[in-house]
DNA sequence: GTGAAGTCTCTTGATATCGAGCTTCTTGAC
DNA sequence: GTCAAGAAGCTCGATATCAAGAGACTTCAC
């Protein structure tokens, strides 16, 4: 079945013959989709009123584990967002009783980050729910297929994720 | 080579074995390399003086063949925005001199958004380095693979270019 | 023709994000 | 010890985005 990067990439050799356009039918692609997958968490998020963004922090402090902490650096790498984000992110969350600040023992700079029991419980309950809607989503594909894919794009991951960037 | 999606399943069956997590490993790939490859392609852009927003509706335009216009409802399709944001987005290139609008002959409720020929220079030039960029990029991958991936994507953005989302 | 429903674009108000700079504290050379 | 350099988290101002709704116009059934 044709997609709309099919058609855009239609488009660019008929307008820019001269030039090889074929990166953008893996890119777009990605970019494409992924506008698409946030569209569709936002949806599936709201059944449990979170947005996409405290559940990125939320999920980030349940993967950590007991005792469920980590300090706002440590939640930076992991979302891609700005230090001034996360602080906001955190203060928001504090204030509706999900996580709450603790001053780092070991450096008076620092701060930890903790789960409370009402966050743990959003946070595993709402990934069931994000979970279903991936699995609806990636129907479309075989299992092998799906195996496939994750490799293909771990290549392309690795080099960001690996290389200070 | 591992990334930071493997240490992420990696973390949730330690924590949820109950779950599968499966599907993750598609698709936080493609959300992370999504944010990753904004970042890149902000950096390319900058050379030629041009947000990627700009550079998103400017290649609509020009994509669409001579006389390069189209009405801000189509813009909308191809670039994922909300109707409130496209009207933003025109007001800004008009005032740089890079689009113009136009009353739609055929229907008066209508705009028409046309290329100015300064807006389809900056086009074309910016294009050629955005491609440079994701070749880099791709180099990971044989050709074969490229369009191993290619066709995978194209599975899963299908159902959304074409139903109704 | 007329009215109801739908379409297209723009306006408005709220909000999350970023970038840059600040304060507090730690580290390491001397 | 002391001081400079660096690190951690926060504040602030500017900005782009979205959601909801308004206004103007078109379409279609009757």
């Amino acid at each position: 079945m044709e997609d709309e990067v099919d058609r855009l990439v239609a488009s660019w050799r008929r307008e820019r013959p001269d030039l090889d356009v074929e990166p953008l039918e893996v890119l777009s692609r990605v970019s494409r989709l992924a506008r698409h997958l946030d569209r569709a968490r936002r949806l599936a998020f709201s059944e449990h009123s979170l947005e996409p963004w405290e559940f990125d922090v939320l999920t980030a402090l349940r993967r950590a584990g007991s005792p469920y902490q980590l300090s706002p650096g440590q939640l930076l790498t992991q979302t891609l967002v700005t230090s001034g984000t996360m602080t906001n992110r955190i203060d928001r969350l504090a204030k509706k009783g999900l996580v709450e600040r603790l001053p780092d023992p070991s450096d008076r700079r620092g701060v930890l980050v903790r789960l409370t029991d009402e966050g743990k419980d959003r946070a595993d309950r709402s990934l069931a729910g994000l979970l279903d809607q991936e699995r609806a989503i990636l129907g479309e594909l075989s299992s092998a297929q799906r195996a496939e894919l994750a490799s293909l794009l771990r290549q392309l991951t690795a080099p960001f994720d690996n290389i200070p960037g």
